[in-house]
DNA sequence: GTAGGGTTAG
């Protein structure tokens, strides 16, 4: 006969908790129902604490499912596979894999624990996560062990495991020897190699698929952006269409940067109607992308108004309305937004400091430079990255402290990278600092030895303090370099096709125009702000 | 109950 509390069995008790713990309930009610569970003695309940795990996972709160798992005395393979799962949802790696371990472990004889196609998958994400293939081998050999091998999901958890912790062969062998190849299967190995820079492998691979979902047209949208081929994700983003696809919140969040990156304006306000239209912009990633995006395409206005229409702003949506008026020179209202931050209580990360010292530089303001540069330290406890440094030698070059901006070269944690030492030396030809130019030249022989521009720049610091034969021996190193250096170019769109510019080119066909408006605003240097404020900024005309 | 694509950066 059942064990019998009052009127009910234990199963019936235990029952009657199972409609409130799958409502959607916070933490605090889970608290609640928690202590009745307690009341009627139903804490070593292996079905409950599975179900009130599941609550801590949707509420991220791990250190209440510990608890609850901690007063199970013989969990059993639910119970496990619910703290695995919540572990691993909720970025717990290391917890997730000792959890597994600890299942082994306890597994007896009489009455064994044994993974099922619940836990591998788990297990196997978080040693991805943690970049840890040799134990996704071992968890790999227990699929076997387990009989667990044609399970698809843990197959296909395996798969992105390996490409993602670099072992494209291993993932290769593995492709190739599935039962079932599903359409997962090949996006795993797709992203895996577009996430490599391999993108010629995973266009291989996107050509065979016999079917493509939305996931393999952004796995290869993101691909192609993330090694610098914008051209070619907004290629593949209008196949997409083409085909019938319509794209959804990720695909546009991927294809947006591209668009920045092109100055590919009218593709980039025909995303925006096309959010508009679908309620996407309510998405703070959406809008997030499309600030961007305008920003880059210079137009601040309409960046600004997105900004000031959003419903949640994120520490994204800051940084990148930040980033972006430093980048316009507007040095004034980027400090202004990041006060404004501060008010509405987001915190800052490295990015919005990278964005905020680099306005203060751009700008002049020195004196706030170094003040926010400790203010990060000290009230953020956000580690200074090279970035930092640079923006920091940046601002105080500018401003003419050049012994302080090499004193904090010297002083800075990791050492100078070629453009730190570059900003160093355009500022000394500022300020006709031989003695330091010759400092940083000597770092850039060796970091960057074929960059002419750098003996350019001394060669004009020599010319500038008229130490002649100098020049003519920098000069003669500058034609013996073969290499040239790769020139700077940028690219706006004007009638739905993107233009290219690399100084000095007198190919196109308006170059006459263009070199007219340069030298006229070269000869109104002080009246440059005046000639860009009659220029229409919204348009892409 | 389990798997795949995403955003800010001198």
């Amino acid at each position: 006969m059942a064990t019998r509390i009052g009127a009910l069995s234990i199963k019936e008790l235990e029952d009657s908790f199972v409609p409130v713990l799958q409502s959607r309930i916070n933490m605090i009610e889970l608290k609640k129902i928690h202590a009745q569970v307690v009341k009627y003695s139903l804490s070593q309940s292996n079905f409950l604490v599975t179900k009130m795990v599941d609550v801590c996972n949707n509420g991220g709160d791990l250190e209440y499912a510990s608890l609850l798992f901690k007063q199970v005395n013989e969990p059993n393979v639910f119970l496990y596979n619910a703290m695995i799962r919540a572990s691993t949802n909720n970025h717990m790696y290391g917890l997730a894999i000792s959890l597994y371990k600890r299942m082994l472990r306890d597994s007896q004889a009489e009455n064994p624990i044994l993974p099922d196609k619940f836990t591998l998958p788990f297990v196997i994400k978080s040693c991805a996560a943690l970049a840890c293939p040799f134990l996704a081998k071992q968890v790999h050999a227990h699929m076997y062990k387990f009989g667990l091998m044609s399970h698809s999901i843990t197959e296909n958890a395996l798969l992105d495991m390996y490409t993602k912790c670099d072992y494209l062969n291993e993932a290769h062998k593995m492709f190739e020897e599935m039962n079932l190849r599903d359409v997962i299967a090949w996006n795993n190995l797709i992203s895996g190699c577009a996430g490599m820079g391999q993108m010629k492998k995973a266009r291989t691979l996107f050509d065979k698929m016999p079917y493509k979902s939305i996931v393999s047209w952004t796995a290869m949208i993101s691909g192609y952006t993330h090694i610098g081929s914008y051209a070619e994700a907004l290629d593949v983003f209008r196949q997409m269409q083409m085909v019938g696809i319509e794209p959804d919140e990720i695909s546009i969040v991927s294809v947006l940067p591209a668009c920045a990156q092109l100055g590919a304006l009218e593709l980039g306000k025909w995303i925006h109607m096309y959010c508009d239209k679908n309620r996407l912009l309510r998405k703070t990633c959406i809008s997030n992308a499309l600030i961007e995006m305008y920003m880059k395409c210079g137009c601040i206005n309409q960046a600004s108004q997105l900004f000031e229409q959003m419903l949640e702003r994120d520490v994204i949506s800051w940084s990148t309305m930040i980033g972006g008026l430093a980048n316009h020179g507007k040095a004034q209202k980027a400090i202004q937004l990041f006060h404004e931050m501060q008010r509405a209580k987001v915190q800052p990360n490295d990015i919005t400091f990278i964005g905020l010292l680099s306005a203060c530089a751009h700008a002049g303001f020195w004196n706030e430079g170094l003040m926010y540069f400790d203010s990060m330290k000290k009230d953020y406890h956000i580690q200074p990255k090279i970035q930092h440094y640079g923006c920091l030698v940046d601002l105080l070059g500018r401003s003419g402290c050049l012994d302080q901006a090499l004193n904090i070269i010297k002083k800075m944690p990791m050492n100078a990278d070629s453009k730190i030492w570059g900003s160093l030396l355009s500022s000394c030809r500022t300020y006709s600092n031989l003695e330091i130019a010759v400092i940083a030249m000597e770092h850039l022989q060796e970091l960057e030895p074929e960059d002419t521009g750098n003996y350019v720049l001394l060669s004009n610091i020599y010319a500038d303090i008229g130490k002649w034969k100098d020049v003519s021996r920098l000069r003669k190193i500058i034609r013996g370099k073969s290499t040239k250096k790769t020139p700077g170019c940028s690219l706006i769109e004007v009638n739905n096709e993107v233009q290219e510019f690399v100084a000095g080119d007198d190919t196109k066909p308006f170059s006459e125009d263009i070199f007219w408006l340069l030298e006229l605003l070269a000869l109104h240097q002080d009246r440059t702000r005046d000639v860009l404020d009659i220029m229409p900024e919204d348009t892409g005309e």
